[in-house]
DNA sequence: AGGTATTGTGATTAAGTGAGTGAACTGCCG
DNA sequence: CGGCAGTTCACTCACTTAATCACAATACCT
């Protein structure tokens, strides 16, 4: 069962590391067993024993496999940690080529832009907006106050923001929408204050067919805001988490999200406007 | 000139690392401007202007760029930094995840192998080959015979490689294909004992219509050995490694190999058989 | 307010790539 | 020489992606 699972996955991540589906099936198939001819890979993946030779062959050239030149040909994995090991430096070369290539670019000469004050940006996936998230942390200077609304968030990685921040003279305060994460991370933060956010709707919101869930709010020096939730994607049924961030003192947005922090900060009676 | 082929580099790699050509081109052009709107970018890009919105929301998901839902729509891409540093953690990550996943896989009981003594095997790719040569070069215990035949393949690791085994007491001789290659390995490794082949078919072919060149060969205790040679792909004009090594003291490749070395060893004198 | 240009969404077609299948060729065996 | 396994090649089908178009929505101008 859990073998299974091992044996789709790693053909799933081959394929997302750029093998195609035959390439990937054999190659697993091959990593089973410390050698074998085009049949017995055919056998064991799904792979019709007439493409597992061209299969072979790209993964020769990509030195994953070796191949023994006799009849019937014989064909062999390289070890894990070094098929591993090719196709990770094969990725980071390419990103360093890349940082190099994109930073050789240059500017368009455009008129420069209007000023950043009252601007809504929206950004979508973990990935952008963890990184976002740092970004705003780092340039706090007076305040910063982040309501955390699902533990996934709450990572090594940002405890150690928070803890810099606080050390740089930040008035680091953070939120979390029950009592059982508020623990878990006033534990990881003894040296911060932690509250229980007194804002209902945030943990469940009052509306029926809503099944989003609001995993960050984030104020910095009362300036810059940043709100991220998850939502279920009806197309497959993985989650996709969604933000948006604001700067400006009297953008609108930003405006709302200070006044609402500080009702949740103040009290713990939550706000009649529970709806909308 | 010198950006143009940074811009298309760009693209390229960006493609490579599994982004579609109009997010490939969509990203570029946005990094090349600080913001841009949909058809900021389709000009400058060459992407069609309806089609920049669906490439933006994919480099959107992907923690690329964020996007300001005004009208018109403007885009903006993240540092290039951060850019890089998202697509790299998420190859790192799916390595390491493919990692465990294959460790995880059950070898099929299959009935264990013939002995590994008269074997040849086919590698092909740099780094396949490279990797391969590594792994010999640590399982040296007696001697070890190395001849290059192209400065690529001379590397500080390789260095590092030959002077580990030279200190766990491995008599380690190596060789090169001309005098101005030699002296380089010699200032390189200085307390190693390095030739110039007297094999004078090494360096250039006698026959004429062949571009192959020897670029590794490789003699290990005498009982095992790789060679490898760049031949140029007529397809595109990329020059391609590819290589054999064998094993076993008896081993029709190896012993061949061995004679070899030890009249290229011995005298300076090329071998009649310049040809076949 | 009406008309026009611009912006955004969706549908549709064309082209390219990869999965899947089978025929033909090779060499090996009796 | 015929049969058989191994290998290569050519082809079809399906799916993804590139490319174009039609239309709706919105802002802008007069």
């Amino acid at each position: 069962m859990d073998n299974v699972s091992n044996q789709e996955q790693s053909i799933e991540l081959l394929q997302q590391l750029g093998l195609k589906e035959y390439e990937a099936k054999s190659f697993v198939a091959l990593a089973r067993r410390q050698r074998g001819t085009a049949k017995n890979i055919s056998e064991t993946s799904e792979v019709p024993r007439t493409r597992v030779y061209d299969a072979i062959r790209v993964l020769e050239s990509k030195g994953l496999v070796e191949t023994q030149h006799s009849n019937p040909q014989v064909f062999r994995a390289v070890t894990i940690d070094e098929a591993v090991n090719t196709l990770k430096s094969e990725y980071v070369e390419r990103t360093e080529s890349l940082r190099s290539a994109l930073g050789g670019l240059e500017p368009t000469d455009e008129e420069e832009s209007t000023d950043a004050a009252h601007e809504v940006w929206s950004i979508s996936g973990d990935q952008g907006i963890t990184s976002r998230t740092q970004q705003l942390i780092e340039g706090a200077t007076e305040e910063l106050i982040l309501v955390i609304g699902h533990e996934g968030i709450f990572t090594d990685q940002l405890v150690e923001q928070l803890r810099a921040a606080q050390e740089r003279g930040v008035n680091v305060i953070t939120g979390a929408v029950d009592e059982e994460l508020r623990t878990e991370i006033q534990d990881s933060l003894p040296e911060i204050e932690v509250f229980v956010s007194g804002l209902d709707w945030l943990s469940r919101s009052p509306l029926p067919g809503d099944n989003t869930e609001i995993s960050r709010l984030l104020l910095v020096d009362r300036e810059a805001i940043l709100v991220s939730s998850f939502t279920e994607t009806r197309d497959d049924d993985r989650e996709h988490e969604q933000g948006v961030f604001g700067r400006g003192f009297d953008n609108g947005l930003v405006a709302i999200v200070r006044r609402l922090m500080a009702t949740g900060l103040l009290s713990g009676n939550d706000p009649e406007t529970g709806e909308a």
